[in-house]
DNA sequence: GCCGTTTACGCAAACGATGTCGGGAACGAT
DNA sequence: ATCGTTCCCGACATCGTTTGCGTAAACGGC
């Protein structure tokens, strides 16, 4: 059952003008008498008229519609950064198509085969934790489809990017552990390809130099599919555990490995933070209420989500390719609660 | 910069062709010769060609776009709806336009607007915590365009309906407060016009009663906004505590409602479960690891997703107009953690 | 009264694809 | 040789809208 619209060839058969007297009186064009434009304005609305935007997309050969790629959108950081696009987009008359990598790098490509065969006008893309090259994002980046990275960038396409100073975020989170009397830190993260992985172990052991503690391979930890899977974390914690050098305090990469870090230490009563201090990349509204309260490492993250798709639109209605881009860096916000509190050496004192 | 696609014009033109016969090639038409076939196929084939879905949508009047409103994606439940939704509509070959009502009428109202002059064929539609009228909703349905409710349903408008059985959760949720040793039940919930609130709510009166309970309507209050403005909240939680008849317990409807209620009592030094038991409809996946862990009425949520687009598309591609319609009732599942946990008394025996 | 200009509108092509119709070529049957 | 079929394919219209161009009518100047 359709929904029948009226076009722009109704309201000239009812008034007897031609279309393209219709279509200039509504867009207020100088040709058309003032009687004209506002009997065909009068009746448009009377009958209220809605131009036929797919008429229209086929006309100006534009979608008015971009596609956004993120990992879930359960994920706080994600929907967040969403509300930030969709906030920008429907200003300037866009449409936003959502699609969910899940983290794994099939769905990603059948994703970014989908958006691209829907006709949009661009992307805004942060990869998966899987993906493991980037042929397909380069290849329709190559085609001429604009494209701006978030969060996850990509160093090889050179386009708009922008993202958190993940190093310094990272640096403060373990800064405050090391400050707060932990020494044994261990650090999970994505996969290592993830520009956000790098950036973040690079803070880390940056941190750990400048406070003169050395860096043990062994207490770090990559997790490949982000956290998506379970077990590997669950792994990853073991072997953490069962570690020679024991740490006292883990520093987690992303939202999902932190809170999938404090399940699995409940699980084991291992506790938090007496036993194992616990900090966090995470953007979740409800790390104030856990057990114990997690230190989290917040990203701007409806910012990001705004200035991404601010930074797309220039290079969709550019009638010439662009050529010159910039990374815009945002700061991260380092919240202090309990689990990172006291080191039980700290409760005697 | 636009994206430069390949058209069936290309190809006949390369090809010496006629757009029709290319056409047909590609649609595998008995009319066309099967060496002309292949040579249609192979070369669209190799320049990748791709058919414009804009054209076709004109050409078909139809989107193959399904539009959404949900109260925000942040919260658990929205998203796994959608991505139960999003499920079905990518094997469908269907477009899923998301928008967020953020518990505010007015946004829905736009949003809705928004949808339908983008030319979707079919809406999937949870009515926001504030809307008071239908007015709108009824207006775009009785013009033909194809609606099914879920979660919040709207009695007045006759369609295709998925909802859980509120009132069985609710009555359970209720039953299980009473059975840990609560006496003084409270409950907190949305807008007294939802669908769910109603249910809900009769679901906990019938509890008590058939528990020998009375009703103490004191014990009863409304957030019209869902909780988006956390004063309300706050303003009915210490009404409540100011209440001659104390609660020792609270039931609360949503989500939002539920954590909200934690983060206050927490604020306030109220411990849960000792001085007041907390139970509440939650999709969160973090309720189990929240200081208390949290006794949550959980609804099947990626489930009535697909069931809901699953009723719709019928809908959008039946010829002639449904008249007759359902309402799908799924069950909630209780889950009992510490919130719910023990009684003072009980702690005593 | 002739011509140039302005005003106000219509015609038709175009965007990319599909579908209806019609027709040329090849073939067999008579 | 003529006719009827069948097989392939092209011309054209169409979806709703915009836009370049053409033009009739009105008007003003001399």
């Amino acid at each position: 059952m359709k929904f029948e619209a009226v076009t722009i060839k109704d309201i000239a058969k009812a008034l007897g003008l031609s279309t393209s007297t219709v279509s200039r009186a509504l867009r207020d064009s100088y040709e058309i008498s003032p009687e004209t434009k506002k009997l065909v304005l009068d009746y448009a609305e009377k009958i209220n008229y809605q131009p036929n935007p797919i008429a229209l997309s086929l006309k100006e050969r534009k979608s008015h519609s971009i596609g956004v790629i993120v990992g879930e959108i359960a994920n706080n950081f994600f929907s967040q950064i969403i509300n930030g696009i969709e906030s920008v987009a429907k200003e300037e008359g866009y449409n936003v198509i959502i699609s969910q990598s899940h983290e794994s790098f099939d769905k990603e490509s059948s994703n970014l085969q989908y958006l691209t065969s829907r006709s949009i006008d661009g992307l805004l893309v942060s990869v998966s934790a899987e993906t493991l090259n980037f042929n397909n994002l380069k290849a329709i980046h190559d085609k001429g489809m604009p494209i701006v990275f978030f969060d996850r960038i990509v160093d090889e396409i050179e386009t708009h990017k922008v993202i958190v100073d993940n190093f310094t975020g990272a640096y403060n989170a373990t800064s405050h552990l090391i400050e707060m009397g932990y020494s044994n830190i261990a650090h999970i993260c994505n996969a290592s390809i993830l520009s956000i992985a790098k950036e973040r172990l690079a803070g880390y052991l940056s941190a750990l130099k400048d406070h003169g503690m050395e860096n043990d391979e062994s207490l770090i930890k990559y997790c490949k599919h982000g956290g998506m899977i379970a077990q590997e974390l669950e792994d990853a914690l073991k072997e953490l555990l069962k570690n020679k050098r024991k740490p006292d305090a883990i520093f987690a990469s992303s939202d999902k490995l932190t809170t999938g870090c404090l399940r699995i230490l409940k699980k084991k009563k291992i506790s938090v933070p007496n036993d194992i201090g616990l900090i966090g990349f995470s953007n979740g509204d409800l790390t104030d209420l856990l057990d114990p309260p997690l230190s989290v490492v917040r990203q701007p993250a409806f910012e990001m989500g705004q200035l991404a798709i601010r930074m797309l639109l220039p290079l969709i209605e550019s009638k010439y390719p662009v050529t010159s881009f910039e990374t815009k860096v945002l700061s991260t916000e380092l919240i202090i609660r309990n689990s990172t509190k006291h080191q039980p050496e700290r409760v005697l004192k």
